[in-house]
DNA sequence: CAATAATGACTGACCAGTCAGTTATTATAG
DNA sequence: CTATAATAACTGACTGGTCAGTCATTATTG
């Protein structure tokens, strides 16, 4: 076959790029009005094609879905794995690099969305929730969990159960991502990453660094 | 008209029950597949009636939905307002109260569903959700502000960016409540909170008492 | 003029919502 | 205490619209 890597950008033949065209279009749908309401008319229409076009590069509406839950994962893993060795030798810049990086390359990103999608859906794609929670959840929080085990290792945070504190730890990141894809509208404020992460970093590491008089509850 | 107050719960006839045992029905339904998943036929039969009683009780699919969204708010806000009367001499321990509490009155029960729902919905209803932001979200974050305001009032608690602080705190409650409803098949563990809510307190609680060397971050 | 890309009218299944009819309960009459 | 009428609760077959998926046809390119 001649050189299919071409893609003339404003020809109208784009095979190459329509793929993810159409599964960025989708993202957005699905992460507005969900999966099941999502009509693939509009998610050709807003690739700028017709249905027809949309079924040369998916089989079914399923697996598109799965396209788009799959879609742009492994940069992401890549540069969390790429941070820990990095910064191994300092736990705590690790931790802080890994959530705020979770942030910048997943929250403040189109991906946010899959966060909330995959919420949705999961129990209408098992096997899928499956590949989503080995691939993606389980390898970020070993990541996390990693880090918190480093710091632990060398007295630089508390001896907390690592597994829960990952996912006390990761909640509100996802929260704030899954509240700027549905409640954004009516409640604006609460989406404001510049007031809500520093609150969030103080919060979360004035628990986990180790110091002198750290008090029980009353 | 003779006394229609009756009830007789195990005859056919239970016109008294019929709405709760729909919207509860629903509830169940929506939150495992989503509102545009499912079928008001299902819905029903899980009722044990047919679809045509569902709709002697409800106008539509959507009303439906607006129903199961609103039952059972008003005992958990009013739960939640008595305690902070009856706690508020004791910020931490009302702080904890109203956690702990919505745990026990939302997150630990059928009402759990909810904050799923909502969240996968508001976009699709946005009245129902302006709705929710201001009778259930505004409400709940006022009386976490309040305890939080009068903790750091009291100098028992750090002095806190108090609105971004009430979304961080709430956060990890409401995404293990998320997670029970979607992930918790595939990720069993994640769903214990016997193990996470002891991580959670001590995680939040050590980041906001007030203790005497709180250090920067490094 | 091939070969490949794209189209959009079409179809068959599905489902929200309706309504004419059935069954149970209560009221009234004989 | 039947028999009959009146009412209330419920049913499920039906309809009209919608949409995932198909395919014969048209457009583009080399």
């Amino acid at each position: 076959m001649s050189d299919p890597v071409r893609a003339r950008s404003n020809g109208r033949r784009r095979k190459e790029a329509r793929p993810s065209e159409l599964a960025e279009a989708a993202l957005g749908l699905f992460v507005e009005k969900g999966y099941a309401a999502t009509r693939l008319d509009e998610v050709a229409a807003r690739a700028g094609v017709s249905k027809g076009t949309l079924y040369l590069y998916f089989d079914s509406k399923e697996s598109l879905f799965k396209a788009v839950i799959t879609m742009g994962i492994d940069p992401v893993m890549a540069r969390g794995e790429s941070m820990f060795e990095e910064l191994r030798d300092d736990p705590v810049a690790l931790l802080r690099a890994l959530l705020a990086g979770w942030w910048e390359l997943v929250g403040a990103t189109e991906l946010a969305g899959i966060p909330k999608l995959m919420i949705a859906e999961a129990r209408n794609f098992p096997e899928l929730a499956r590949f989503y929670h080995e691939e993606v959840i389980s390898r970020g929080r070993a990541l996390v969990a990693g880090a918190l085990e480093l710091g632990i290792e060398r007295g630089l945070i508390r001896r907390v159960d690592v597994p829960s504190a990952v996912q006390v730890l990761m909640a509100p990141l996802l929260m704030l991502s899954v509240w700027r894809t549905s409640f954004a509208v009516c409640d604006a404020d609460a989406c404001r990453p510049e007031k809500y992460l520093p609150t969030y970093f103080d919060l979360i590491l004035n628990g986990l660094l180790v110091r002198p008089g750290a008090g029980e509850l009353p």
